[in-house]
RNA sequence: GGUGGCUUAGCUCAGAUGGUCGAGAGCGUUCGCCUCACACGCGAAAGGUCACUGGUUCGAAUCCAGUAGCCACCACCA
């Protein structure tokens, strides 16, 4: 018997189990024609190339709580799953691979390259949804989407053509960020910036006609072949006379004017600036004030070009300390400053990224913030933590134009066909091109080589994972009917303007709703120095080998307790094992709640023998029959339901996992499980016994349900055992415990909280006295309050099993007491027999100290109950909980007294 | 430069809408326990001028302002 419940918790063998249970019997699933009401959940799609990680496991663990909550409150839910197809990052990847056999992309050609991609897709692409399922999440796996699946592609490139024939999309030759590791354009968004530490070097540039030369600034020397001007201030008096003048440009001997343009600000370094349109942005608009050719010295790979002459194809920092070389050596230069600055960086290759201009896709970004902006703003789309608000309004305030185009292969290839000539239009085939260009079958047509940047199809998320234009003509499903707008988008804030802010606006455009209720920004995870969590750091354990040791369950739990809204997490990570201490906490929960179960169970084996599960419905406590603790633990339930549920209705999952937590091994384990042993013991009735443990069982399933959503495994397996349900039903599909607000009983609570004082106060006094842990000693308890009293009587054998009492006297009046150690909780004497003679100095210095804190807290209370202020304007129950705390105080300051000035008389 | 966040026990953090805080938890530390569910446990203890200054208020860890330190995001001028 006891074989069949080990004594500790052994996460594997059920977590495997249950998750091919749930599978197999497709529970998670979700219909869209279900008349309960909708709740719905968009995963936000990992990359293909992604292994889990733990900002995964917050994230998705949090979406999971709420799915499987939701669930359990009678929704339909639906939690879309799927994974993105990450261009740059997976291109990138199996370039790598080529690499490795010594080919390039080009060696295999567009065609054979995406093969190839596909093929490592179809293999080894997703692998993060298998990790993710060892989380034990309730996704529904039958709606996973990849965002390169035809019925996406197709919504991609109507949205494409839709836009392009509204003129929010257009092409442009324009300044980007070049990428030269991956040699494709990025949006803004992909760029970061970082303080780096270079040199200002300030150059000569001498006059054609003089000796003269203008002191000109640049970090940059490089570029000076792409130089076509120097600008000054035309308010800077110091160079007014040489507008309009020559210079010749250093190294590269090109004559270029002097040109008077605002831009030159004459506080920074000397006020001349050189004007290289091709390699800097605002170069490139002085450029375009001044009608100056454009020069581009640099090629799409970093390296320099044939316009650098002896530098042709050198990599661009290398040219630079060359180029440094030489004009030193040529003394041109004038001086180099050690200058600091931020540099724009690719966030995917982590090189500096490249100015460059070149021929790009744009979406016209005004008009789609216009309409993403409100939803928020009204409060139709929530933030949690709310403040995200204020970013967001920023961000679309200020947005500019975003580059779609990528110069990859693996991609949506953008729907844009061009003539011999150079005419184009969008369209979503090559026929429907040749008609909107009146083209006849034999004019050559080619298709844009460029794909669209990856959160082109992101943006899309929302529609496309309810098939929305799945065949490129459909414009409602019934998953759309149903499901949009989804509930809630659990995500980290890093993403905010790269998908929630442009989900929104693909949403509102498409389809003038809104994508989602809610919006859940994650903490960002950090180890013990606060550092983000990264591979190369050496800081970032695999989360599955985490799991393995410790379970999933465990692992959920641990996240959700550590991670508060809004919140950083820091995370003690031993970098030598990857190890997580801290997983501990989740994991000796776990074990607290499988043994709660183990002793409810062997209790129960006892109590109904081979008559379970036959009577056990049969058995119920009559109300009479309800003790005193018992009474206490189902209000304590139900005010943790009514906790529970308000917690998760104000996105405060972190709350919820503590309130369980102190639920379970505090009220449940510590207190109610403790007496019912007490009262098993004591009673003689075998009907009354059952009765006893069919409400202890009852009660413990309520927990197993509330606890569910974030431990799904140890909950179905416990709930298994304790219910003989068979394998096909699910905890999971069971509903929530319902509240009754009758059963709360604040007065109890609060008397029940003295019963625990006096429990724990004989405790403290064994301890501090010293007296050995078997020996059993009396003790007698003076209380006046007749409620009270009649509780404590009521419980006095627990007090007794608790506190190790031989006997324990309940009696309305204080008594007269020797070798007694006495001290006071609340209105009740305590009063411990000790047998021998006490240590009356320890005793007196012990209760003066009592008398000391009793009459300070006393005197603060006072002094605020006579402030006539305090009584004319506090609330009036605030005025009574005030007498009520300073009666209580004053009655326990007497009798410690009391028992004080008996000490001294002894 | 702009915006937002944080600062409570040795460590990591809870402490909506100010009074129930007569400041909490977990870990760590100290002491005592293999008590018939659990040593992944049980019982107990020590440990805090709630960053600083001022304000609002009858009353502030909680609201406001300022200061300091740390962090994040945005913008980025040679």
């Amino acid at each position: 018997m006891t074989d069949s419940y080990p004594k500790a918790y052994i996460p594997k063998s059920c977590e495997e189990k249950w998750y091919n249970v749930w599978q197999k019997n497709r529970i998670y699933e979700a219909s869209a024609e279900s008349p309960k009401p909708a709740y719905s959940i968009l995963m936000p799609p990992p990359n293909v190339t992604g292994i889990l990680h733990f900002g995964h496991v917050l994230n998705i663990t949090i979406q999971d709580v709420f799915i499987r909550w939701k669930r359990m409150q009678g929704y339909e839910t639906c939690w879309f799953p799927g994974t993105d197809h990450a261009g740059i990052a997976t291109q990138a990847r199996l370039e790598k691979e080529l690499a490795k056999e010594g080919l390039t992309r080009y060696d295999l050609g567009r065609e054979k390259f995406l093969e190839r991609v596909w093929k490592w897709k179809e293999e080894y692409g997703g692998i993060i949804l298998r990790q993710l399922r060892k989380l034990g999440i309730s996704s529904d796996w039958s709606r996973t989407l990849f965002t390169m699946d035809e019925s996406a592609s197709n919504a991609v490139r109507e949205v494409f053509v839709r836009l392009f024939d509204e003129g929010l999309i257009y092409r442009g030759k324009r300044i980007i960020n070049w990428s030269p590791l991956s040699q494709t354009a990025l949006s803004d968004e992909e760029v970061e910036f970082k303080e780096i530490k270079e040199h200002l070097f300030t150059l000569k540039y001498y006059f054609v006609d003089s000796n003269e030369y203008l002191s000109v600034a640049t970090v940059r020397p490089e570029t000076i072949f792409g130089d076509v001007a120097v600008a000054v201030n035309p308010k800077d008096e110091r160079y007014k006379r040489y507008i309009g003048k020559f210079v010749r440009v250093p190294l590269v001997g090109r004559v270029v004017p002097v040109i008077s343009d605002e831009y030159a600000d004459p506080t920074f370094g000397t006020g001349c600036v050189k004007i290289t349109p091709a390699h800097d942005p605002y170069d490139f608009e002085v450029g375009e004030r001044h009608n100056l050719p454009i020069i581009n010295s640099i090629n799409p790979d970093g390296t320099l070009n044939e316009v650098a002459g002896q530098y042709n194809g050198v990599e661009r920092f290398e040219a630079r300390a060359r180029i440094i070389e030489q004009l030193k050596n040529s003394h041109l230069i004038e001086k180099i400053e050690s200058y600091t600055h931020n540099v724009g960086f690719s966030q995917r290759g982590g090189e500096p990224v490249e100015p460059y201009l070149s021929d790009q896709w744009f979406v016209r970004m005004k008009p789609l913030a216009e309409i993403a902006l409100p939803p928020v703003l009204d409060g139709r789309i929530k933030f949690y933590p709310e403040h995200w608000g204020k970013t967001y309004q920023h961000w679309l305030e200020n947005v500019r134009d975003w580059c779609i185009s990528r110069q990859l292969w693996w991609g949506h290839r953008i729907p844009v066909y061009y003539t011999p000539d150079g005419r184009f239009t969008a369209a979503r085939s090559e026929d429907e091109a040749r008609k909107r260009l009146k083209l006849s079958s034999e004019v050559l047509l080619t298709q844009d080589p460029d794909v669209l940047d990856t959160w082109f199809s992101s943006w899309l998320w929302p529609l496309t994972t309810m098939k929305w234009l799945y065949d490129g003509k459909s414009e409602t499903t019934q998953d759309l009917q149903k499901f949009l707008p989804t509930d809630l988008l659990v995500t980290a804030p890093d993403i905010i303007f790269f998908w929630v802010a442009r989900m929104i606006m693909a949403t509102m455009k498409f389809k003038n709703e809104i994508p989602f209720k809610n919006v859940y920004f994650t903490s960002t995870i950090r180890d013990g120095l606060g550092r983000k969590l990264s591979k190369s750091l050496g800081n970032s354990p695999d989360p599955l080998q985490i799991i393995e040791k410790y379970g999933a369950d465990a692992t959920r739990f641990t996240m959700i307790y550590l991670a508060p809204l809004g919140q950083d997490v820091r995370m003690d990570i031993d970098f030598k094992t990857q190890d997580i201490p801290s997983m501990e906490i989740g994991r000796n929960f776990a074990n607290k709640i499988w043994n709660a179960a183990r002793f409810l169970l062997l209790k129960r084996d006892m109590v109904f023998g081979n008559e379970y599960p036959i009577v056990y419905n049969n058995r119920v406590l009559r109300e009479q029959e309800y003790s005193y603790s018992d009474k206490w633990i189902r209000s304590r339930l139900h005010s943790t339901i009514k906790k529970v549920n308000s917690s998760l209705e104000n996105f405060k999952i972190n709350d919820y996992s503590k309130i369980l937590y102190d639920f379970i091994w505090r009220d449940f384990c510590d207190w109610y499980i403790e007496i019912l042993k007490v009262e098993l013991a004591e009673g003689f009735d075998p009907y009354f016994k059952q009765a006893l443990m069919s409400f202890a069982l009852q009660t413990f399933e309520s927990v197993l349900k509330l606890i569910h959503p974030i431990m799904p495994f140890i909950s179905e397996e416990l709930w298994h055992l304790l219910t003989n349900k068979s394998e096909d039903e699910s905890i999971s599909l069971e509903l929530n415990p319902e509240i009754n607000e009758d059963f709360i009983d604040v007065e109890l609570e609060s008397n029940f909280e003295i019963y625990q004082l006096i429990v724990e106060e004989i405790r403290r006094l064994r301890n501090e006295i010293g007296i050995e842990p078997q020996k059993q000693l009396d003790v007698t308890l003076s209380i006046e309050k007749s409620n009270l009293l009649d509780l404590i009587n009521n419980l006095k054998a627990t007090i007794a099993f608790l506190a190790k009492c031989k006997k324990v006297d309940v009696v309305s009046k204080p008594g007269n007491f020797t070798k007694t150690i006495s001290s006071v909780v609340r209105e009740v004497q305590i009063n411990i027999h000790l047998g021998s003679e006490i240590n009356i100095e320890r005793e007196q210095a012990r209760l003066r100290k009592e008398i000391e804190r009793l009459s300070k807290n006393i005197l603060s209370i006072q002094s605020k109950l006579e402030n006539s202020n305090f009584l004319s304007k506090a609330a009036s129950e605030i005025i009574e909980r005030e007498r009520e705390k300073l009666n209580s105080m004053q009655d326990s300051l007497n009798k410690v007294q009391e028992i004080y000035h008996k000490l001294v008389e002894l």
